[in-house]
DNA sequence: TTGTATGCGTTATCAC
DNA sequence: GTGATAACGCATACAA
């Protein structure tokens, strides 16, 4: 097979006898070209097949028009809202987007950092893993000055942009809500603390009871990860204790779709005798059987959000003086798991 | 804020007193250059702080190291799937993913195609829209023998390896199964067929039925772009039929849900009145109240394999001499959706 | 407004 | 085994 050769500016200079250096302006649209030579060259770059080779801009410049983003996982509803969000923003201003998954794994996700950075993206977007705990993996861009912004599950001890939901307001009226259905055992099944956005979500819970002057119950309140085995078993245990609960909050829709699935297998009726309220509005929380009531996120606009505030950083080349922490509003979305309590 | 200067090659070949090739070759641990000479280079490389500048190493071999893929949704199931597959592997090969979402949009499909062009993907790994029905915007790639790999919705008119399921014998197995439960009446919605797994899982259904030596309803077969919506609209137009059918094979899984929701809100009971079967095995098919008996895919699998096809391309550099369409083995998955007719 | 000259950091070719 | 040198294609400082 032969590869036809790939034109450059120097054979469009040549073309016209003029400087690759015009050539290379006019492409750019460098306002110090005449209209009459830009539009010269580049009807005759047209006519020749002209492909700028972005390999040797990026060598070149030392950057790459390419924006890092780690999330989780991608297979989230949440996550590829806001997946879609950051994609709407970057291709719009002339950025690539590159993804990749850090199944909650701290090591996957240290690597995956690592590459980015070697694959010198201009600037990182990323919601960290359950188990990351350490942050030397970032430690690199910030090292470079390459700017990064959190979503959802943030750092607080990093110094950037954070876009997130207001974790305390969700789960705060989520629980308000149950308490409203006249709910008086409320259990919790939470995320790691290590996360902020789970530290929220549990005080926006635990003021929720407070204000609602209802006891709290360290038993009724369980943390991991937040998978459907593991919200199973959170289940089972709350089924377990003592006085058992009229209602779960739990602090993402999976373990909510564990507890329904659960309840169900035991002939449990939700919400008649427990009421379930889960986080995030994932599509299965629609469909299921009862379905669930939950708090929606807004995830196009939290990545569309942090698309624009990272590549702001990206074109002025320099750290911002202040950074913000944008918290985005949530939506209590009622659903039949969260129905009236049954009257004994 | 001061950036302190990247370590190069050449600082490294100062500091040791040889030279940058002789740097440059141990760092990619070529043969030629001796064991002392390579360990004191990588030590030396390791103390500095050397990284590889690999924007510049990108432009003079005129390779990124990237795959490209384009998905009509990364938030479906079944191409999650598929895109893990491929990073398991890519990253194993030192190979970084760039992921794009087609949204089913022609036009958007184009534009990724030509940015993942431009940024010089060094394959291209695509499952192709819904309404994708010409290949202009692939053969940029073709022309500059930049290996193609298809999944799933593959083009026949393009010479490239493929991967897909057994697209024909999961919708005969499905059909059957419906067969078997004792339905007569077995309606299908289907996608546009201009996509060749359309036109494969029609075939399959209606070869179900002949095998079964059973009428063939035209008007008992609708084809659309499988949405939530769409679904719901072809359910009720089956059920303005003279005849109603007593069981739907639905193309994916989000028309079977559609269907089982909107007979829900008929009072039309699934599976005692009409049977559904779907096809993906999304998460929710098996959440939802009847869960949906679909046909499963092997995504993980496939994105493996379609990554090992793309980086053997790669790297061999040549375009091999036969292509070859791989057909995984799909599977179907019995849930409540499709339970024995009810006898009148 | 345009041209000249230079360098980005690496790899490849050739010589020793 | 190692070194010298050129070249990849582009962007920019400086000159005109």
């Amino acid at each position: 097979m032969s590869q036809k050769p790939e034109t450059t500016i120097h054979d469009i200079a040549k073309a016209l006898n003029i400087s690759a250096s015009t050539v290379s302006r006019a492409l750019k649209d460098n306002p110090l070209i005449s209209e009459a030579t830009r539009y010269k060259i580049k009807k005759a770059a047209q006519e020749m097949g002209y492909r700028p080779n972005i390999l040797a801009a990026n060598f070149r410049t030392r950057r790459t028009n390419t924006i890092g983003v780690i999330v989780p996982l991608i297979n989230r509803h949440f996550f590829s809202a806001v997946i879609s969000g950051i994609e709407d923003v970057a291709y719009q201003q002339g950025f690539a987007v590159t993804i990749s998954q850090s199944n909650d794994d701290f090591e996957k996700e240290s690597k995956i950092a690592q590459t980015l950075f070697t694959n010198r993206v201009d600037g990182l977007i990323l919601s960290i893993g359950m188990n990351t705990t350490t942050y030397e993996h970032l430690k690199l861009f910030s090292e470079r000055n390459i700017p990064l912004v959190f979503f959802d599950r943030v750092v607080d001890d990093i110094e950037a942009h954070k876009i997130v939901v207001d974790d305390f307001e969700g789960a705060y009226i989520a629980t308000k809500h149950l308490i409203d259905q006249g709910r008086k055992r409320i259990a919790m099944i939470g995320g790691p603390l290590n996360l902020k956005i789970y530290q929220n979500r549990q005080e926006g819970y635990l003021k929720a009871l407070n204000d609602a002057r209802l006891p709290i119950d360290e038993s009724a309140i369980i943390h991991n990860s937040l998978t459907r085995e593991e919200g199973e078993k959170a289940v089972k245990k709350l089924l377990r204790n003592k006085t058992l609960p009229d209602a779960i909050f739990c602090a993402n829709d999976t373990t909510a779709l564990s507890a329904v699935i659960t309840l169900r297998g035991k002939n449990i009726r939700v919400p008649e005798d427990i009421a379930i309220v889960g986080f995030s509005n994932e599509p299965f929380s629609e469909v299921v059987t009862p379905s669930i009531t939950t708090i929606k996120q807004p995830g196009f606009e939290m990545g569309q959000k942090a698309a624009e505030l990272i590549i702001q950083q990206v074109l002025v080349k320099e750290a911002p003086l202040t950074f913000e922490t944008i918290k985005m509003p949530t939506e209590l979305i009622v659903r039949e798991s969260s129905g009236i309590k049954k009257q004994k």
